[in-house]
DNA sequence: GTCTATAAAGCGATAGAC
DNA sequence: GTCTATCGCTTTATAGAC
């Protein structure tokens, strides 16, 4: 009997295949693999994904995408002030990193890496999950009253998280993560305050 | 016969396969491939790296960890003021990062990424490698006068451009590094004018 | 939709002649 | 040091029964 919080197969596959992503990377992710942890068999990975490996691949990117998507949005709906938002972010992951061991980074960097150049489909999906994580910071900057720097800020935001936690994850630390928000909150402060007037070398010319 | 300029089969192996991880990363990269463009038997390289594709991935590695090492250093010491070493540091890395069809990225990222909890020996050759990095940069800040806030930018320095040059490579756009380039002058402005004065939440507690 | 069997190709690694 | 040949294993993908 299938009750309403059983999952099914299609979504387990993705799923899993999303975890071993973060993890592993595209290359060293087996079907073999993905189809013994997600209790699967190959038939019907290739039944939900006539285009194999690749297809799978690109629909957990996107899974990825929305978990993170997610958790961006509580972060900014939980604290008025982007900068407080930004540093709990930092203190999140930089938790959520050390609990799983320093296993589970950023869902889609190292594919988006791998992809480069050699895989276009795939490099395509991991540009549109930046472009729209970047578009949630940026919306909820504007929402906070900065303007035109918004755009500019957001992607300093998640560039720097992510530099940062491939920082904490190669150290097995969080200090990089810790040290990011406060030196984002700091940037986040100085725009806000206008701290940056009459040095338009700071602005965009 | 051997000219001065000739380099041995052994370097020449471990450059093309510096760049080979650089575009393609650990997994992608088989032995094979390494050889046909290193123009090198395989026999080689077990010759010269018993320990095989690992052994040899290490020494990479390292290799490229010197290039850009040798980067930093001349950006460092083209310009008195760090700020704008670091703004000239972002358009030369845009300017290789377009130059090589957005292919050239940090050399060492991807491995970093993969080796995470997988190949230790890998792992520990990435952490080095960002932790010499870091503290070149940490030096070139405490040279320019910096005190006890040099080691925390330098954390930033070195991973808003990483997390810079991967946004850039993966959307084809040279803007997240100029932006980087901004911010990351700002921020180290921020600091040597003593501009978050009282702001105590802005300096390590 | 699920499952088994297998094809076709590629991988890292090794042995041994030269 | 260089080169050839090959082993053992894994990979993605397909075919076809149920």
């Amino acid at each position: 009997m299938r009750t309403r919080h059983d999952i099914g197969t299609r979504e387990r596959i993705v799923r899993t295949t999303s975890r071993l992503l973060q993890r592993q990377g595209y290359e060293a992710t087996g079907l073999k693999q993905i189809c013994q942890e997600a209790e699967v068999v190959l038939g019907s990975v290739y039944h939900f994904f006539p285009g194999g490996k690749r297809e799978l691949a690109i629909e957990a990117v996107g899974h990825g995408e929305r978990e993170f998507a997610d958790f961006l949005r509580a972060a900014f709906a939980a604290d008025d002030d982007p900068a407080e938002a930004v540093v709990a972010l930092t203190r999140q992951l930089a938790a959520d990193l050390r609990d799983s061991d320093w296993l589970d980074g950023c869902p889609v960097t190292t594919v988006a890496l791998e992809s480069a150049g050699r895989e276009p489909a795939l490099q395509q999906a991991a540009e549109q999950v930046y472009e729209n994580w970047r578009g949630l910071v940026r919306a909820a900057l504007e929402r906070a009253g900065f303007g035109t720097d918004a755009a500019d800020l957001a992607h300093t935001v998640i560039n720097l998280l992510e530099g940062a936690e491939l920082a904490a994850q190669v150290s097995r630390s969080t200090e990089p993560l810790e040290i990011a928000g406060r030196h984002l909150a700091l940037l986040i402060s100085a725009y806000r305050t206008g701290a940056q007037a009459g040095r338009r070398t700071w602005s965009r010319a």
